[in-house]
DNA sequence: GTCTATAGCCCGATAGAC
DNA sequence: GTCTATCGGGCTATAGAC
């Protein structure tokens, strides 16, 4: 039971570790209630409907991977590091209880989704393939990485194919099965040594 | 409202539909019974429990993969070919009312599926990985096909990345989204003219 | 085989006391 | 802010008539 931070803090906790595993239609106030420690009249407080806890998930969500992004910008160079960076950000969610990540499994419940919710889902895949397209053109360019096509097509390829990868690994409850094929993907990229 | 065949097949009809757009967790006996015109007790005389339901969808649809797989051998030579037929698999279903693939979706539901029903999804996806598997080899050793590695691994990525392509051009509703990346995926692995 | 009726439980959400 | 109490509805599942 997590006890650090404010009340709405541990409720956005408890709910997207509960998004990650479970999804979005398998996890209710209840479910919450009983981790947190409030009963769920309380969770209405901070979060009056469902819909308005999904929107602040997947919010804050975007935040944090923007966040590790910029990090990432701040402490490596390399783009090829930049990538296994990134990689490791998917298999790091599987390593911590078995998660999806959040835009992905909202992804597969994107139809019972209200439409604030799909839209901040799509904002999030363009994030993620906006970084990606900038470190992959940048890597071309300095003869680190190869590839055919536009950065960023091969942007939103490589985020398809990392999420994809999570996904089926996961259902396996296989955190290697995820390595092998992020690795491969990765290693495909890089350009020879000269 | 579908009125051919029997009734078991109605109802697997419709629930396979439900479960592809809305995952396991996010449809209802009372759903199908709209559907196909009989009252929710009428189906647990056929299904007795949703988990019953969940596992004879998913063997079924194992089937008609394995036939269509098995359809793709007879009437193609060309490994190329094979790898377009099988990609069209998948953008089939998201033109067939926006439908994932079954084994994708209920991937991303594994934590909440019975045990039996969470085999029958890992052995779906290797029953796609032993196809794949078979034509990438025969491809490379006809010199129609490359990728580095062992037929094995290739197949297990290209079943993930066009499970995830598929996830995401699913949540913006949009097919070509899936095509583009599907197309690039399938271009860089055919060896260049000589 | 299909129906009506209902049990028993879980769901999101609200009213109002403290 | 957090609680108790509760509403109205959905869910899976079963009993028993026809």
């Amino acid at each position: 039971m997590s006890e650090r931070g404010d009340t709405a803090t541990r409720i956005l906790d408890i709910a997207q570790e509960l998004a990650q595993t479970r999804g979005y239609n398998a996890f209710s106030y209840a479910d919450i209630s009983e981790h947190v420690g409030i009963r769920t009249a309380s969770i209405h407080y901070y979060f009056p409907s469902k819909s308005d806890l999904g929107r602040a998930l997947i919010r804050r969500y975007q935040r944090t991977a923007d966040q590790a992004l910029a990090q990432i910008d701040r402490t490596t160079e390399d783009p090829r590091e930049k990538l296994r960076r990134y990689s490791e950000i998917f298999s790091g969610m599987m390593l911590h209880g078995e998660r999806m990540c959040l835009g992905g499994i909202l992804a597969a419940d994107i139809l019972t989704l209200p439409t604030e919710i799909r839209d901040e889902v799509r904002a999030f895949f363009g994030l993620n393939e906006r970084w990606l397209s900038g470190v992959l053109d940048e890597g071309r360019e300095a003869g680190l990485l190869q590839f055919t096509g536009s950065p960023e097509v091969e942007a939103r390829l490589l985020v398809a194919s990392l999420e994809g990868a999570l996904l089926v690994a996961r259902s396996y409850g296989d955190v290697e099965r995820y390595r092998e094929l992020a690795d491969k993907l990765l290693a495909d990229r890089e350009a020879p040594m000269t």
